[in-house]
DNA sequence: ATGGCTGGTAGAACCAGA
């Protein structure tokens, strides 16, 4: 029998300071899973008692103080919690969970990397490279059908971007960072199934700064968000939509929920 | 005019995000 499943990620821009507009969006959209990226807020003072009132029971938290931040709140029970780091310096960027099916789900929160697209000049661009390395080599031992989703801090195509050339020296859109993004679809023969939905060329962000007057006027948006999913559950998604409505309410987060639609 | 804002933490003319 097969069961349909909801799964979300969303970098909430601290999960307390925005748990109202959590709360809208879960009892607008009720999905299964919820990931979260920058919930900046460590274990102890993560605001539990608000999803379990939700009904999201199964939490998975990888937090620390002021920074960074991951966590997969869930109605459907989970086993096998991990937490990889990838950015090999104890930052909190990743937590996974083995949901019923045997699917994996891996949130991630891959780093900026700074202003500067060098990694000499600057190191935190080197880490980002990095952490895609790392998450390459572990692409390579998959063992189960896995969804890796969260926000990876690069838009790939052109299409992803506002202005493509402008964006090419900007950090997340540089050819370095996609060339490096591209190893790791490769290396475990990922999907994109933001772009299997809503397919290249057409537009589709899920980021726009803060300091855009107005966004809609100017659209200087990326897509920095993604759902990527290993070769055995490319035909199980049946759906896949942003919620671009959540940019523009009150004190919003300036990225924006992406869910898929699964039938495991 | 892609940093013009925002959050956390300190108690900064900070730091970090992207």
């Amino acid at each position: 029998m097969s069961k349909k499943i909801t799964i979300t990620s969303w970098n909430i821009n601290s999960v307390r300071a925005r748990i109202g507009i959590v709360e809208d969006f879960l009892k607008q959209e009720a999905p299964d899973i919820l990931c979260l990226q920058e919930t900046k807020v460590a274990d102890d003072l993560f605001p539990r008692d608000k999803f379990e009132e939700w009904g999201y029971h199964h939490m998975a938290i990888n937090g620390q103080k002021m920074h960074h931040g991951v966590a997969t709140l869930s109605k459907i029970p989970f086993t096998d919690v991990e937490k990889f780091d990838w950015q090999a310096n104890g930052e909190a960027r990743h937590i996974g969970v083995t949901l019923p099916s045997g699917v994996r789900l891996e949130n991630v929160y891959i780093p900026a990397g700074g202003d500067v697209a060098d990694r000499e000049l600057n190191p935190k661009f080197g880490q980002k490279l990095d952490f895609f390395a790392r998450m390459t080599e572990w692409s390579k031992t998959l063992k189960s059908p896995t969804i890796v989703t969260g926000d990876f801090n690069v838009a790939p195509l052109p299409s992803d971007v506002w202005n493509h050339k402008q964006l090419l020296k900007v950090v997340s859109h540089t050819p370095i960072e996609v060339e490096t993004m591209d190893i790791l679809k490769a290396a475990g023969n990922w999907t994109d199934i933001g772009r299997k939905f809503i397919e290249d060329p057409e537009r589709l962000f899920t980021w726009w700064s803060y300091r855009a007057k107005d966004r809609l006027a100017s659209d200087r948006g990326r897509r920095l968000d993604h759902m990527w999913v290993t070769p055995e559950l490319v035909d199980k998604v049946v759906s896949h939509h942003i919620s671009e409505y959540c940019r523009d309410w009150e004190k919003p987060s300036d990225h924006i929920p992406i869910t898929s639609e699964f039938n495991f």
